[in-house]
DNA sequence: AGCACGCCGACT
DNA sequence: GTCGGCGTGCTC
């Protein structure tokens, strides 16, 4: 039999030993030695006994031969948190074509030493200095209480299969969730409540910790390297029971993790864009199967992907189809034809309803939401003489005009000021197109000179507790108006809005993307439900050209089921996810021919080698070609088998590396 | 982290 | 001559 050697990395944490040492494996023990396991290893020049952890087994050492010592031996029952982490980022590896060591850094906290700081950065001082523990319990209402007392039966009879609730905007699908916790934490194991990022708001958090208190840790991007090791240090030794966090909470080193939550299990953020490019919900299912642990998803418009396991017996469905608690009613939704506005002669961005409507809430002293999914004054700015638009000179999009006098690109922050004339005729007929945040405000202000107007987008955000203080002050009911882009959408409640205005809604209806028409609906159907979440009815408007779009028609009526099957239709007609797999590789350089000529190698060895077995498409140039002067060309592969994907994507990763050219292109690969 | 090796001062 | 100070650097 070949030799084997171990990858291990030495548990000790100091910087200068977190790397990897290989080991020979004597062969009386291969058996024993996985990924994972827990091994003695001779250490250092005075051999002495070190433990470390087997990261990766391979038959190639990477170093000297004559000076790798062997594997003392295999520590006995030591599956412990970091063997599951490890056995996870090998997982992650294998799923996600990265490498090893991107894996281990995604899984294990850096190794790094607490800097100390002002303790809590999320404003947790304001926090009662005593958790009470048991304060807030709301009494479920039945159909919360049925799917508790569902899961806690099957949950306790080793039942452990995926659930998802498909519950509407208000349905308490929080509460429900507390009580899954309570009785998980009951047992003596621990949680993980994964929220996007987004939603990882102050009022979030105080909900759990006026329930659990103490027992709950929060995990946000704004902690140190050094915080967030030293948080997941207080998880390993068992100080804490509940991690609540953006999708790194995942990798909560917890002794013996019962159930993981994943709130708005829809949602983008949930994805990974680096290396590996996880994606929260898979990782989620994986470890919760690891652990024997449970998963359970929540939606007001599940993703495409969960829903279809829940259809399939994969997950179990729940539904929570009634608002809880303060008998508020879902909104009424008004569809504007913009078509018709325009025929009628009304060139604003406000239909006449909708000015109805606000004129209406504005008498009322009530509050009113408009959504415009698209930051800045104009989206980009052409000459009319010369027909030409500004575009960025490192990537392949236009400029975006900013506060009439300065225009930026939207991918790499590249600025000039607004010209006076055009850059290619000389004319001075420039003019913006296209409505953003910016512009909507100041229409806001000429037509409602009365209203006192609020705008968020990541404008007006980017200074330091901005996001906070705007929404504090709107909820403090300080405007009439709130004026955003989709953060607006998210997570918050405001009980004095009972109007929201949704301005254009087919911006993202044909983005080139398969999942274009899927983000519009839950974007619609998020923004309608944050209008009437008080005693008063909400009405929202939805303004758009293409009033009988399935996409637009769907969201209008709430109606999930019928977005899904007509949605599911189309993914079934077009072979794309969930109804197959799709394997996007993506190739990227400076050189833009370099970049064009190993995409057609790769394209014709992957045609050559698979050709009979996946539809291959492309390469084609990502819907953004060229990103600060990075060229992107991307082969999509289809298949309804995975195995096959990741065994296309393994060959042509073992091609790729013994390739001269690889050291001037990057490459990545994108699996759903 | 631990343990070597290393290149200078004061000791049996 | 050689014992030991801890400064620097490596550990498969």
């Amino acid at each position: 039999m070949a030799v084997k050697y171990a990858s291990i990395i030495i548990d000790i944490s100091h910087e200068s030993v977190d790397r990897i040492f290989q080991y020979r494996i004597p062969e009386k023990i291969f058996s024993e030695v996985r990924v994972g396991t827990q091994v003695c290893v001779p250490f250092g020049a005075g051999n002495r006994e070190r433990k470390g952890y087997v990261v990766e087994i391979t038959e190639k050492a990477d170093y000297d031969e004559s000076k790798i010592k062997e594997v003392a031996g295999v520590v006995e029952g030591s599956i412990t948190a970091d063997s599951r982490l490890i056995e996870l980022a090998w997982w992650m590896k294998e799923r996600y074509g990265s490498t090893m060591n991107q894996a281990l850094k995604t899984v294990l906290p850096v190794k790094r030493k607490v800097r100390a700081r002002s303790h809590q950065t999320f404003g947790f001082e304001k926090l009662p200095p005593e958790g009470s523990g048991s304060g807030g319990i709301l009494p479920l209402n039945p159909e919360q209480q049925q799917i508790a007392d569902t899961f806690c039966a099957d949950y306790d009879r080793g039942k452990r299969k995926p659930c998802l609730i498909h519950g509407i905007t208000g349905s308490g699908k929080t509460e429900v969730y507390m009580a899954m916790i309570s009785h998980v934490l009951a047992q003596g194991r621990q949680v993980i409540v994964l929220i996007p990022e987004i939603a990882l708001t102050y009022q979030t958090v105080m909900r759990f910790y006026e329930r659990f208190g103490e027992r709950i840790c929060v995990m946000h991007s704004r902690l140190s390297a050094g915080e967030r090791y030293e948080q997941f240090e207080r998880a390993k030794k068992g100080k804490t029971d509940i991690m609540i966090g953006a999708r790194s909470a995942l990798f909560t080193p917890f002794p013996d993790l019962g159930l993981i939550i994943m709130d708005e299990e829809h949602e983008g953020a949930y994805k990974s864009e680096g290396a590996p490019r996880y994606h929260a919900r898979e990782v989620a299912e994986k470890l919760a199967q690891m652990n024997d642990a449970a998963l359970v998803m929540g939606s007001a418009t599940p993703s495409m992907e969960a829903f279809s396991k829940a259809k399939a017996g994969i997950y179990r469905l729940f539904s929570l189809d009634k608002r809880a608690g303060d008998g508020s009613s879902p909104a009424t939704v008004e569809v504007v034809d913009l078509r018709k506005e325009m025929r009628d002669g009304n060139k604003s961005i406000f239909s006449r309803r909708l000015q109805e409507l606000i004129t209406g809430r504005l008498e009322k002293k009530e509050q009113v939401m408009l959504f415009m999914n698209r930051r800045g004054y104009s989206s980009f700015v052409s000459c009319r003489s010369c027909g030409k638009a500004i575009k960025c000179p490192h990537c392949d999009v236009s400029l975006t005009l900013h506060n009439k006098n300065r225009l930026i690109c939207h991918y790499c922050g590249y600025t000039i000021p607004m010209p006076e004339v055009c850059p290619s005729c000389k004319s001075e007929y420039l003019a913006g197109f296209g409505v953003g945040t910016q512009k909507v405000e100041e229409m806001a202000v000429r037509r409602f000179p009365q209203a006192r107007i609020l705008r968020m987008d990541l404008d007006t955000t980017s200074r330091k507790g901005g996001h906070e203080t705007i929404l504090a002050a709107f909820a403090r009911e300080e405007a009439d108006i709130l004026i955003g882009t989709q953060m607006i959408v998210k997570g918050h409640d405001f009980p004095g809005v009972t109007l929201v205005g949704i301005l254009a809604a087919d911006v993202s209806l044909y983005a080139p993307d398969f999942r274009c028409v899927e983000r519009t609906f839950q974007l619609l159907v998020q923004a309608a439900g944050r209008a009437g979440r008080g005693k008063k009815p909400g009405i929202a408007v939805i303004q758009t050209y293409l009033p009988e779009h399935y996409g637009i028609q769907t969201a209008a009526a709430q109606d999930y089921n019928h977005f899904y099957h007509q949605e599911m239709g189309y993914r079934e007609l077009m072979n794309y996810p969930p109804s197959c797999h799709l394997l996007g590789l993506q190739v990227s350089g400076q050189d833009e021919r370099l970049t064009s000529h190993m995409m057609d190698l790769i394209q014709a060895s992957v045609a050559r080698h698979f050709g009979s077995c996946v539809e291959i498409i492309g390469p084609v140039p990502a819907p953004v070609y060229k990103v600060n002067d990075i060229y992107r060309k991307i082969l999509y592969m289809k298949q309804g088998n995975y195995d096959i994907l990741m065994k296309i994507r393994k060959y042509v990763q073992e091609r790729w590396d013994e390739t001269e050219d690889c050291k001037k292109l990057a490459i990545q690969y994108d699996f759903s």
